[in-house]
DNA sequence: GGAAGGACTTGACGGCGGTCAAGGCAAGCA
DNA sequence: TGCTTGCCTTGACCGCCGTCAAGTCCTTCC
């Protein structure tokens, strides 16, 4: 157990010795694609690492709509955040794919971040980390075009390399177009037309960038 | 010093002793309104308390336009979050108002957090936080309309009450309509809108907003 | 008082993207 | 092979919002 919880940022670095009061207290969860964690309300009693699979986190609109908030993957945590204060979900949570996690108490980790510095500073790090992620999201969103959120969205998981780089997409791409904010008509359109410019192309579920350059290009308008 | 550094949550129930080497290595700033406290990529050696004014945090888009992605009001800390990362600010910074801040070096805070255990917990409740926010924000700015854009951004200001209420905008309409995602013009037209309905009242620069339960109902469509 | 400038409002128009609808395409199954 | 189901694509249409422009109101300053 210690060992997995390693995979994540959040500990490594940590001794046996600090990491042992966490890994008993966790336990491992198995989830079936499209399986609800939680919704946005219930009390927010754990939070998670995932091992295996990818999470979507997201929230209703009045209207019955979701808005997709975040695509959590391999390896990353989530919740840690509202694990700390006494506050229920602000969003819920479902799997994606088959789902295997770690969830590890709230009042565990309260305790130990009380008692130990160096999990307090990782913790910290790993929120400043969030905070800047959605600073960045802010940002795209309130780009204006649907070509510039694509744009934008593809370069976030190129390299700074100028070759041509192959993307895989998380699930489907109705779930990026929900990501960006798009419809999934209008994300499809947003393709085709990246496609009839040379810069990109697709095969097999993967997106293959052939032109780098031009598509910064595209999201700078 | 001591004494306005708790007027900041983050340092609200600590310790004199523990304040201390934070306020001798604090300084107070003044800025005239409009000025550049810094830009985005700028090495983020400090962070800010505001204690009177209010400060705008944009980017700007690579055609040169602006989006403010937060507003600073008195009270508030802001780029606490940077200050534990080795990272330079990830936007820029303007002051709104004449303004008077506590400059506080990031080494210090970092150097405290190590020590002190209180502060650590109170920086993860307040990052924590501001993550709640921006999950908000980002509802926000992905829920269509115009309409619903403002009508949450108000109801945000409300308390559970159902009677009349009073708002006072942060400093131009131009710039809460900046903070939505739209055009001044765009925003004008839905105040006006808005009165038309009866669901709200204009009076010397604040906002009175005669029916919450309306207006929730413009936010839910 | 009068001029100047800024904040806000109002109107007209055009484009982007959402919506609806139909069709293509692959996988799974009898 | 034919049917179904889900994902994606393509087309047509329309409404919202951004843009441009003109006009109003208010403050400031000479």
């Amino acid at each position: 157990m210690e060992q997995l919880l390693r995979i994540a940022p959040l500990f490594q670095g940590l001794t046996q010795n600090d990491l042992l009061p966490i890994a008993n207290a966790s336990r491992k969860v198995f989830c079936a694609a499209g399986q609800q964690l939680f919704i946005e309300g219930d009390p927010a009693i754990q939070f998670f690492l995932v091992l295996k699979g990818s999470v979507r986190l997201y929230r209703l609109t009045h209207d019955g709509k979701e808005k997709v908030i975040e695509i959590i993957r391999t390896g990353e945590t989530f919740a840690e955040s509202v694990a700390l204060l006494d506050r229920p979900y602000p969003v819920c949570a479902s799997a994606i794919e088959t789902l295997e996690m770690i969830a590890i108490p709230a009042e565990v980790i309260k305790a130990q971040v009380k008692q130990n510095t160096g999990l307090a500073l990782k913790m910290l790090a790993s929120l400043s980390m969030r905070v800047h992620r959605f600073v960045n999201d802010i940002h795209a969103l309130s780009m204006s075009t649907a070509q510039q959120k694509v744009a934008g969205y593809f370069l976030a998981f190129l390299s700074e390399d100028m070759g041509e780089q192959c993307i895989q997409l998380p699930s489907t791409k109705a779930l990026v177009a929900a990501r960006l904010g798009l419809q999934p008509e209008t994300f499809s359109r947003v393709l085709g037309r990246m496609k009839d410019q040379g810069v990109i192309r697709e095969e097999n579920a993967q997106v293959i960038v052939l032109a780098p350059e031009k598509l910064r290009q595209l999201r700078d308008e």
